[in-house]
DNA sequence: TATGAATGAGTCTTCATTCAT
DNA sequence: CATGAATGAAGACTCATTCAT
């Protein structure tokens, strides 16, 4: 209860001298900033291996090798933890992005080519990228879907879907596709496949399809779609 | 976890025997087959929505109108309920998919046209099935993805792959695609705009792209790529 | 975290069979309502001996003799809780309070006699009301403070200070006293010492100042004040 | 406790290093005794807003605009810091109690009505008195209770008693009032009402009854009793 | 003198599961 | 067939306290 303090029967329980340190580093100091970098990196890591509903604060703070309890002493609340991640590590990730638009602007296909090639670098340089994207992004009701529209709005959605209708209109892509649905199938070629090939963990074993692949079979289907490509081409005419 | 934020569903009525009487009739018979069909569907339909792990057998019940009790007594455990899940609606879903190959040995363009198709179609008929792919099968660590393995295993897909490899030897497909990516890929550009429109929820307002769009994209996606296409080039010539 | 719906790592911590019951009545049946009073029956005296905010639901479980699991399976919060006991305990203390000043409308004097008197029998009756009223209902910031007002509302207090102003103006009561006080220091001069004596614990050593004193005590006070009384009446005539 | 809703404090400013680079001066020296007394007056405060035992150490360390850890430097244990709060604050509010006896020696009365009117002054001077005295004093295992009968011992109330019966004796004195109560009912008239009102509290409304007006009620109580008094008699006569 | 870092214990709450009826 | 009662385990969060600096 206690409206709006906490606390209760405090009074009966003493102190106790609580001798033996048990867990984490009991000394022999770590460095603040240090020690929070720390669980971030943990918190990622797991959120990416078991999405972020289903990752405990004490597992996050068993991955990092402290008590549970300093986890709250760094970010408080869950909800503040996973604020910082997306201050802190999400939305950094976007830089730049826009730049693409700009660069290739009478391009289409080399800006689409570009963009994901620049997912696949992306994921392959931070692999809670992926995973994250997949589960707690795009899924409904994931976590970060709602704190990130908030924290980041649409805009940068709405500037592509624009750039996109342009391109069509002006006879340069591909004009039978949905404006609105093409950045979500580039991340989908890309951050899909590196989402599930268990590459960013150390402990799998060799993965038969590496980031290598990925990014060219992304880049294949949608420069020349699955047709046999050129070739055809070269026969039609 | 659990933020402080009071839980929906808790309100509607915990499972004590606090205020609210409980729902579902106590007795009057509904029939057991049927009764365990209806806990079938809830349970598809939050977890959909929420998650498998983080849908609690409460909340199923509760879904369905009957006892937390109830769910133990029709499944035993939670996982059985999910292997249920996998034996009666998963796997089914399969059916007839390789027949696709077959009737399209010849054509692989519109093999896989075909087979986006039926993505997008089972995808509208199952509400459940884009998000609950997107989230607990192809995620790392995602609840279903190990189950299904085991349950069905790999030979579906390595003839997926043996029928795609042998197309992209007679220089009927794009041998810049990578045969193991290529089936994950369509599904990518199919469930994962259903998994991310809300259209599967009854209670939301017009959806901006429906599934015609989401279908017409992902052909057109897979037949020309992403620039103007064979007829512009033809025009330009 | 978990937005909507809790439950973690769920998957990982597999059933256990937990064979060995311990505490509480294993089994053996005592009927939900039985239990449900008798829980409501420990909080209060808890709540009355340590103040509500600081009795944790795990000793109300251990005082009736259950698991902390059990108050959530009957109450589900601790606000709910207490929001049961205002409804079913300290609310009927109320009825017939009213009928007091109707019974004594011409007669002030016999009215708040019969009032303390009142308070008196409610504090040996409901052990519990008085500590409670002390340290919750007036304290600032005291729990039942606010809900009880929330509950209930100022109606009574609203009609006994215009009785009271009435018999003032009447002339039938002591026109210096403030309306908005009597009240309260009736319950004071009695509901006071019963907080204090502990009688209402069955360990206590015997009280020195029973019942009867306290009654009697009150009474005088608020009849005659402090001075020697009727006496001083004679001489003076 | 702590039901789910947000702790103000919490939001105010956690122990961890969190967002809000915590308060206070980081250096710059107050004077150690200075520190010491503004944590005794923030202390004082929140008991009296909060109650001892539902106020933080943490709590108090931000009131006064410093770290936790200061509290513990200055008074090493929570228990310690009540005690201090005991020695140096509430028992020399008793000091000069006793001389008002002595200078009316022979007039009870006035010696009583002396008394409230102390009473009154003393919560005035010192607004978390009334609250504390109610909530931590005179309610049975209230923090201050326990501690005050072992540092200070009955002895005073004896002393009140002896003088209260000798005066019954002599025929000064109302002889049907319980000697060991009236001590307490004169508190109860005067600093119950000072507990509840919350005019102690800076940011308050203006209250409807105030100082005065308790003062007035409460003489007006203990010297004539609710009739209409002795005036009326005569009128009568 | 002062503080940041760290921890263990405790609180409320939820949940899967069992069992007697 | 169905359920109410009950529990153990776990999770988030708070707090008093210690310690090295």
């Amino acid at each position: 209860m206690k409206a709006p303090e906490p606390s209760q029967d405090r009074a009966a329980g003493a102190p106790g001298p609580a001798p033996g340190r048990r867990p984490g580093r009991p000394s022999g100091g770590v460095g603040g900033a240090e020690q929070r970098t720390r669980l971030i990196e943990a918190a990622l890591a797991l959120f990416a291996r078991q999405g972020i509903l289903d990752t405990s604060l004490g597992a996050i703070a068993r991955e990092a090798g402290v008590t549970p309890a300093m986890v709250h002493y760094y970010f408080n609340t869950r909800d503040q933890l996973i604020d910082v991640l997306i201050d802190e590590r999400f939305v950094p990730l976007r830089e730049g992005l826009g730049d693409i638009f700009v660069e290739h602007r009478d391009d289409p296909v080399s800006a689409l080519t570009a963009l994901a090639q620049r997912f696949v670098a992306m994921g392959q340089r931070y692999p809670w990228f992926p995973p994250l994207w997949v589960r707690d992004v795009i899924s409904e009701g994931g976590v970060l879907r709602q704190r990130m529209l908030e924290r980041v709005g649409r805009e940068h959605q709405e500037k592509a879907h624009t750039a996109i209708a342009r391109w069509q209109r002006e006879g340069r892509l591909n004009a039978a596709l949905e404006p609105s649905l093409l950045f979500q199938s580039l991340m989908g070629l890309t951050l899909l496949p590196l989402a599930t090939s268990q590459m960013w963990r150390g402990d799998a074993e060799k993965p038969r399809v590496g980031v290598e692949e990925i990014a060219r079979h992304a880049v294949a289907l949608i420069t020349q779609g699955v047709g046999p490509g050129p070739v055809a081409h070269i026969e039609k005419d």
